[in-house]
DNA sequence: AGCACGCCGACT
DNA sequence: GTCGGCGTGCTC
């Protein structure tokens, strides 16, 4: 008797075992199947076959043969996820330690898997046959008779065999079963086509209906254009196109009323390129000046690395490449080219970029290099595009997917290279279960596969470039910008002097202030950063000193002026700006700190005629928002654009020819070991920024810190010597690289039971084995998050497996403890 | 995540 | 007396 391993969509969940009775087929890996999990029924999907309960299953998960339940149906003929998809979520859950389901939820497309947003109804004209039925079938069309869809899950509670007589209901064609996509969207989209009817082929026929209409005018006309427009298209024509060409509805229903055209529906895929082309910009697609021209000549330092790619890629099977480009070396060229080569060779490509503020960006590179053969993948699409940008790389309809994070699990066919873009980004950490890292599940799938993976970035990971200078990673570096410009003039500010001479207020200093004067005199364009939205970051009583916190969160809240709101940036939690103190009830109150909303302000002050905008998560919320901002700003209908990081990535604005960083040193601060790391990367990127064009930029970099190793060679662009520098950091403080590292948070209702649980655990881990450190616990840095408590721990090994191992035994031992205990593997930010 | 079971406060 | 709060346990 067959049996089938299952991962159900329950976090805590391992795969179940299942038999597959008689009158089903084995299903595949990969497909999904009905099964029925306590006192539900759940899609669930096939990880593993496994001929005998005790074949595979070690001992102690081992389920009793009398406890297997059976498969009830299997939704897919062949694998819904590609096999190499399923290894690769089962690879995630195992490393990042968390349930199969969720692993697999992430390879999912939206909404293919959960049952109670699948629904039955009543199919037409039925109503009358609901009393031929007897029994179940009965129950079921009777609970359905009001028309109204009933979700497949409800129904289920009926009794056992429920969901199959629902099944062979719909199969006799008396219940329809539906499964809308979130909002109005459907599963697949449709549009108008029209198409001649055998009449309107028929000249006769045709000549003879105008001849007996009266007149001839403009309406008749336009019915004869119609007609000879669709005598040049047999498969017919879409509505829109011909409503392009002047002929409209109108048009199109008398022609159908007289029988000369048929107007039927045909599936179309949601495009997110020509939904929106109206207001994305041909100067952001096209910010790339020698782009436009059609090829672009490389570079001899360029020419040689695609040389060195390309061998790689012939030569086949697995290799991981670290490109190492300084800002503005032409990476992305290099990514086409090399695609374009994989392309050709017949096998996929898989471009993972950071963020959605990007994705536009580069997709628009790759489309235009690549047209109709390009996917994009990010979690700005809505639903419905979504699952049809996936079905779309399912059928093996496109070569190349450009997406973020996620998209690393895009069920690509043959996939021959994966390019990892700005590789050291922290977007691709994601920073809720599964906690995986795009960039290492993409080396875990090109080593699967047999793949070329190609990080690239001007400020490469510590993990990255060690793997690259220990040899297992290939380096190819472009040390040359293109066209060779010059890197930017970076002057560095020291805000201690600038706070003795201007007083302690001072946020622009003078220094930048004349350099954006500078700017705005001679028509060129600047950017301001800062990395921290909002208007001030505290309101603080000057009668008892108390801060206004976050009623669910140990932080203070966040002044956002133009919302007239003070808001958590943790939980969301807003409250009107407070008038009166929160404690003692004293009226004078300050605001401390600033953000970007307030640098706006600053700037507009300074400078009343400058045209400035505001790029950060406040100003971005709605769809394209982003788009036509840097389109405006590329257009130059914007003198001076201040925002947080987003706008330090991946754009390309040739006319700017100056960047200040208000204060470099956001985080330096903090008790955070890579904040030195992220230091270096955002002064570099920045400084990557300043003067595309001809002119040469300049940065101005206000800090607290001039003389940090991080901004020093920021400032000089020396990768190398930050690198040696931080290394020295990492290996004496036993950071990672040097270990592995391992975080765990445990939530509470109270703070002291928090704790102590964690205690529980430390001990018990550090009883089991001295092969690793555990340091705690201590409160987590935000000990309340969302109304909880939270304590955390960590542990320090040169064996991941071994820790986690660790780990879940010691878990499995306190499933109370286990349900509240947030487990995060190599963690990105331990804040 | 659901869903049930179970044990304590304010209501018909 | 019972309706309903959420703590705890379980899902092949």
């Amino acid at each position: 008797m067959p049996f089938v391993r299952v991962a159900v969509p329950v976090p805590a969940l391992d795969a179940l075992t299942y038999r597959v009775p008689e009158q089903l087929r084995l299903p595949s890996i990969g497909a999904r199947v009905l099964v029925p999990l306590g006192k539900r029924v759940v899609t669930g999907l096939v990880v593993d076959h496994e001929s005998g309960i005790d074949r595979r299953a070690p001992a102690a998960d081992r389920p009793e043969e009398s406890t297997v339940k059976d498969v009830l149906d299997i939704l897919d003929s062949d694998a819904f996820l590609n096999e190499d998809v399923v290894k690769l979520a089962t690879w995630v859950s195992e490393y990042y330690a968390c349930g199969i389901g969720e692993a697999v939820a992430a390879a999912m497309p939206p909404r293919a898997w959960i049952e109670s947003e699948r629904y039955a109804q009543l199919a037409d004209g039925v109503n009358g046959r609901v009393a031929n039925e007897r029994g179940l079938r009965r129950q079921i069309l009777q609970s359905l008779i009001s028309g109204k869809p009933a979700r497949i899950d409800k129904l289920a509670r009926l009794g056992g065999g429920t969901h199959a007589a629902v099944l062979t209901l719909e199969r006799d064609g008396l219940v329809v079963l539906t499964q809308p996509l979130k909002g109005k969207a459907d599963a697949h989209r449709t549009v108008r086509t029209v198409q001649l009817t055998a009449q309107g082929h028929d000249e006769e026929a045709v000549a003879g209906v105008f001849r007996m209409r009266p007149g001839g005018g403009a309406a008749g006309r336009r019915q004869r254009e119609a007609i000879e427009i669709l005598r040049g298209a047999p498969t017919g024509v879409d509505a829109t196109d011909l409503k392009e060409r002047g002929i409209g509805p109108q048009t199109l229903a008398s022609l159908a009323s007289l029988g000369l055209v048929s107007i039927g529906r045909r599936r179309v895929d949601r495009d997110p390129f020509s939904e929106t082309a109206n207001d994305r910009p041909r100067t952001v697609l096209a910010a790339n000046p020698e782009r436009q021209e059609g090829v672009l000549t490389l570079t001899a330092e360029q020419g040689q690395a695609l040389q060195t790619l390309a061998t790689v890629v012939q030569r086949g099977g697995f290799a991981p490449v670290l490109l190492h480009g300084v800002t503005g070396s032409g990476k992305t060229e290099l990514y086409l080219r090399l695609s374009d080569e994989v392309r050709r060779s017949g096998r996929g490509v898989l471009v993972l970029v950071p963020e959605i503020a990007l994705t536009p960006a580069v997709a628009g590179g790759f489309r235009r290099v690549f047209g109709e053969r390009v996917a994009i993948q990010h979690s700005g699409l809505s639903d419905g595009e979504r699952h049809d940008q996936w079905q779309r790389i399912r059928r093996g309809d496109v070569d190349v997917v450009v997406g973020t994070r996620s998209a690393v699990f895009a069920p690509v066919q043959r996939l021959g290279l994966i390019v990892v873009d700005e590789e050291h980004d922290s977007s691709y950490k994601q920073e809720e279960s599964p906690r995986y890292h795009g960039r290492d599940v993409a080396v875990m799938r090109g080593r699967q596969l047999g793949a070329v993976v190609l990080l690239g970035s001007a400020t490469p990971s510590l993990e990255s470039y060690q793997n690259a200078q220990s040899g297992r990673y290939e380096l190819v570096t472009l040390a040359k910008r293109v066209l060779d410009r010059p890197l930017a003039e970076v002057r560095i500010v020291d805000m201690r002097e600038v706070y003795a001479g201007d007083g302690p207020d001072t946020i622009l200093s003078p220094a930048l202030r004349d350099a954006m004067h500078a700017r705005l005199e001679r028509g060129e364009q600047s950017i301001v950063l800062l990395n921290r939205r909002g208007f001030a970051t505290s309101v603080f009583c000057r009668q008892c000193g108390a801060t206004t916190e976050c009623p669910n969160c140990s932080v203070s809240l966040t002044v956002h002026r133009a919302q007239r709101r003070a808001r958590c940036h943790y939980c969301n939690y807003s409250a009107p700006i407070p008038k009166a103190c929160g404690n003692c009830a004293g009226p004078y109150l300050e605001q401390m700190g600033y953000g970007t909303e307030r640098i706006e302000a600053e700037v507009q002050t300074h400078f009343p005629t400058a045209r400035v905008a505001r790029v950060d998560r406040d100003t971005i919320r709605r769809r394209g928002a982003i788009a036509t901002l840097l389109a405006r700003f590329a257009a130059r209908e914007i003198d001076v654009l201040v925002g947080t990081q987003m706008i330090a990535k991946g754009h390309d604005f040739p006319s700017v020819t100056l960047v200040g960083v208000v204060s470099a040193d956001v985080g330096l601060g903090l008790a955070d070991f890579r904040a030195a790391e992220r230091t270096f990367q955002l002064l570099t990127q920045v400084a990557g920024r300043a003067g595309r064009g001809d002119v040469r930029g300049q940065a101005i970099v206000q800090t607290l810190h001039p003389a940090h190793y991080s901004v020093q060679h920021a400032c000089r662009q020396d990768y190398r010597a930050f690198f040696a520098d931080e290394s020295r950091y990492r290996t004496a403080m036993r950071y990672p690289p040097a270990v592995a590292l391992l975080n765990a948070v445990v939530k509470g209702r109270t703070f002291q039971r928090a704790i102590d649980d964690a205690a529980d655990l430390v001990r018990a881990l550090r009883r089991a084995s001295e092969a690793y450190r555990v340091l705690g616990p201590a409160p987590a840095p935000l000990s309340r998050l969302k109304g909880e408590h939270r304590a955390q721990f960590f542990m320090k090994g040169t064996h991941r497996a071994t820790m986690r191992r660790a780990l879940l035994a010691v878990l499995a031992d306190r499933p109370d403890i286990k349900r509240r205990t947030i487990v995060d593997v190599d963690p990105i930010s331990v804040l």
